[in-house]
Order: structure tokens, then sequence, then C-alpha cells
DNA sequence: ATTTTTATCAAGAACTATTCTAAATAATAA
DNA sequence: TTATTATTTAGAATAGTTCTTGATAAAAAT
């Protein structure tokens, strides 16, 4: 308990065999405070900014070990890097094909998309995905501008 | 239009630029002749019975082309190979988590998944995707029984 | 306190799915 | 027939992520 940059950003611990580390602290905070969907390299450059030493390996154990205890969601699109969220409330994910941001789509009120599926009889659901693909209201702007100006 | 293994599957062509070639064939009739969701190796594998001479590159490109043209399906869960389906109607995906499968899952009659989300004002959707992870059937069921002997 | 055990960190090597490159081949257009 | 364009192939290259190893540090046991 030597070290504990103590702030604005909830505590936890991570349970038993986990040790709350100055390094999964910063990564958390950096989560916390981003509202953007940051992938490993971009969490990594940020907690840079903080803790020079820290590596990018390490950036990827202390997310994973984030993850694991799931305090941090792992969003994955396609093909593209992981990008993690500290949004836990359950929600999908809008991916802009232009700008290529990924923002986060809240649900209606009471509403849950698992309902318009015709589930496996028997099948355990630990969780679902939605990822919507199209493209941004800026970039959908911006792109019908363009092909007005042509 | 020399070569033409023509079979019980669906004659379709490319479009403009495009060549219907009897690589490209054969990866179509493997997809359309497997339930499961194929990695492009595993299409490979099996084109690999009918056409030894084809490489995992051109699998690759046939992919590409098929799935370019809309004919196929590609299919994406976490950061696992891509899979490929060639079920075009509008359906969901379970991954099982035990046993690492990808089955499809319909959609209840007329129900949208997108009808619960607070999509963003604006925004152009092209398309989407519902991903359920968890157990399927068989390893629910099993895992179960495991749970009990112990 | 001191030792032992266990977890974590850091740097770089290794891995793997995929894409790219370049030369050969084949199909289409001129 | 010639010229153009698309495709195939093998292997090299790429990129995100994971693995390995030795060092460090925290926790547990003595």
């Amino acid at each position: 308990m030597s070290q504990n940059s103590t702030g604005n950003i909830k505590q936890f611990n991570l349970g038993e065999g986990h040790r709350m580390t100055p390094q999964r602290r910063f990564v958390y905070e950096v989560l916390m405070n981003s509202k953007d969907h940051p992938t490993a390299t971009e969490v990594f450059m940020r907690v840079k900014n903080k803790m020079d030493s820290i590596s990018l390996a390490t950036v990827y154990n202390c997310l994973d070990a984030l993850v694991g205890v799931g305090v941090v969601r792992q969003v994955n699109v396609d093909r593209e890097p992981s990008r993690y969220c500290g949004n836990l409330e359950p929600h999908a994910h809008f991916h802009c094909e232009n700008c290529a941001s990924v923002e986060d789509i809240s649900l209606k009120d009471g509403a849950k998309p698992s309902n318009s599926l015709k589930l496996p009889r028997g099948a355990k659901v630990e969780k679902f995905e939605v990822v919507v693909r199209g493209l941004c209201p800026e970039c959908a702007l911006s792109i019908k501008t363009k092909k007005q100006l042509n």
C-alpha cells in the first residue's frame, strides 16, 4: 500500500492474488477520463505522459487485468485494434467508416437488443455486443456537402 | 467463359471489371456448402481438396472479392480470425466461449435489433452486427454435468 | 527482521492473421 | 494478334498482440 495516488477516481481492488499497482491505476484513470475509445497504444501514450517508464507490454497487461476484473470493457470492431471503454452501462457502439471513430450508443429505456433474437434453447448467454457501422453525423454531413459541390 | 464448373450453386457474375474464375467459384461453393463459419485458412483447406494448386493468398483475394460484391458475409468475433458466411439473411451470431463455434441466430419475425438503440441523429447506418457470447447448448450442458460430478 | 513466495514490470523477441509485392498467367478488348 | 487489364501465386512484409526472461517489488511465512 506504499503508493496510492488517491485521486477523484473510484477506488477498488482487483481481488485475491491481484495487486493494485501505480501502472494499473494510471491506465484506469486514463480510461475513466477518456470519452473516446482509445486503443492500447493510445492508452500507452496517454499514460506515458504521467509515468514515462511504463512500457506498452505493461499497458496490455494492465488492460487485460482490468478487463478480467470487469471494471473496463474491451470493444472490438471488425479486425481493427481493440479499444477500451470505461463505460460499464449496457450500451452499443457506433463505428464511423469514414473517420474511424467509435462512439457509445445508449439503449432505449428498458429495451434489450437480445429480445429480437431467437436465442438457441439451452444456451447460456454471458454478454452480447452490438456494433453499428456507417457514417457518423459529422461525416455523413460533410460527405453529402462534398457531393453537392461536384 | 472457358471454365465453368456448372454445379448446383447459384450462378452470378461479379460485375464490371471482375472475373468469375475457377478459384472464386470453388471458394464460393465451399462457403455455400458450409454450415459452420470457416476462417480463411479453413476455406483454404477445403478448397485445396478440389484444387490443389490454390494458395492461401488467393483464398483471401477471393473472399475479399466475394464480400465486396456482397454475396458473402465476413463475420468478426472479438479479435479472432475472420470467419465467412454464405447466409445473407439478416441474422446475428452466437459465439461459444468454450468450443469457439459460431452459429447463426435468426431474428424474431419483424424484429430489428437496431430498434432498441438511440441512434445518433444524422448518422447514416450501413449495417449492424450483433454478436452474443456465452455457452452453446451442448457446452452449457456438458459443463453443468461436469460440475455435478465434482 | 529476514527469507521465501508470488505478482508485476519492462524490453524485446516471437507469433499470427492479414496484406503487400512482383513476376507469371490468363482473360478480355482493341 | 497485340495490347490491356485482372488474377494468381509464393513469399516477404506488416501490425497488433502475446510470450519470454530477468529484474523488481510486494506479500506471506518464518
